[in-house]
DNA sequence: GTACGCCTGATTGCATCCAATCGCAAGCAT
DNA sequence: ATGCTTGCGATTGGATGCAATCAGGCGTAC
């Protein structure tokens, strides 16, 4: 009961819980391997243990806790292979979800992923505005798709590697940065030209290329917190 | 508290009413749009409405049932480009689960798979049957697949259109069944020869061709059961 | 000294109970 | 006769309380 959100009864109240908490996890304040109590959770946000199941429970689905019946739940611990798993689907993925945005994105929509992209080249080796702009850009391209599931599920895929992407994205050096700026570039042009294969292409390359990389510095996904992780 | 297993408290029992429901829906016996009340579940199953909220919770990001706060809870219903958008998923999943799964694949499994696909070219117009043996078929095959995530995921497509694919199997004719049934030894053959790549532009090819007879027959998504669903 | 067993504390899982909301229908006014 | 309003019933949402389970620490036996 203490800063957040006084008591809203309305409609349904859980999803804030899950909503902060899923915020907590991708921003990093709360690292894999954290411990989650239901009981802190509902004095957090002052309500019962009864939504913040709920909320656990549709993070359990998203894939950003883990719950171990009679035991509890924790922060999602990614093992490389998991990771590289998660970036296989997106490489497959994606690319699909840019088919059915692509033909929907208007000409100031594009103008707009321009200036995205520019911004993005301007970062420099600024790891936070870095994460935040490429995310920007990607959800930005996506925005003319109309999907029932597909979109959310990109999502999801992207949170769950989330606390995992600083640590990679600032092992970058400055020769990958540029190949990622002149990827979003090429993708932009694609788009603009209204040839959608090429830009699934490039886009499906511009994931495969990440994860290939991610491959190579496996020792992001050692150390932890460890507070009892099973 | 009717006849459903009694009262076992132990481990975590809101799976189980889950797991009943989910049944329920893939099997036809809850068809799209009907309602799914709590007090109805909780009587059925013996137990209180918390852990069946949680059930209903769980199959709503499963896919599988439509919530509305303080309204209700129903079995989806899909529309036809809903169809589309999950069979143009499973087009580039499956094949990515079959590349995680064949090499792992014994010449034993691969006998099985053989048996399966000469079971279902036997099933002559038995739609029921040849439901059961072409899940198992495609199922035998994922089941090298070490995944975290991927299988689930795929597993959940499949359990989606559940509901819809007796109705549109059954309007097959009998040159799309054969093709259907060359298909699936095409890919044995591949599976065998090691060739994965292969397998895999098989596999697609089987999703997309089921995808675009789907999309001639819309008439399934129009008729439902109505119980003042939104 | 080591291993096993018991006991206590903490945490989760479920049942029961109360409050809020929505849908529907009857009644009234126009 | 039709449209709007108001009240009631039904159903969901949330809070509280109790039972069961698991982890860790201590004591005892070998």
């Amino acid at each position: 009961m203490r800063d957040t959100a006084a008591r809203t009864r309305d409609g349904d109240a859980g999803i804030r819980i899950a909503d902060g908490v899923r915020a907590g996890i991708i921003s990093g304040i709360h690292p894999p391997g954290t411990r989650i109590r239901q009981e802190d959770l509902a004095a957090q946000y002052g309500a019962s243990r009864v939504p913040v199941r709920e909320a656990i429970r549709q993070l359990e689905y998203e894939g950003l806790v883990t719950v171990v019946p009679n035991a509890g739940a924790w922060v999602v611990r990614l093992t490389l292979a998991e990771c590289e798993e998660i970036y296989r689907m997106r490489e497959r993925l994606e690319p699909l979800l840019l088919r059915y945005s692509a033909p929907l994105l208007a000409p100031e929509d594009i103008d707009e992923l321009h200036d995205l992209a520019e911004q993005i080249t301007a970062t420099g080796d600024d790891t936070d505005a870095f994460l935040t702009l490429d995310t920007a850009f990607h959800l930005a391209s996506y925005a003319g798709a109309h999907t029932a599931q597909l979109g959310d599920l990109v999502g999801r895929l992207w949170n769950s590697t989330a606390p995992y992407r600083r640590a990679y994205v600032s092992s970058w050096s400055a020769d990958a940065r540029r190949i990622a700026h002149e990827e979003h570039h090429l993708m932009i042009a694609s788009l603009r030209d209204g040839d959608t294969a090429e830009a699934e292409r490039i886009l499906a390359g511009h994931i495969r290329r990440t994860r290939r990389h991610l491959a190579r510095t496996p020792e992001i996904f050692d150390a932890a917190v460890d507070q009892r992780t099973p």
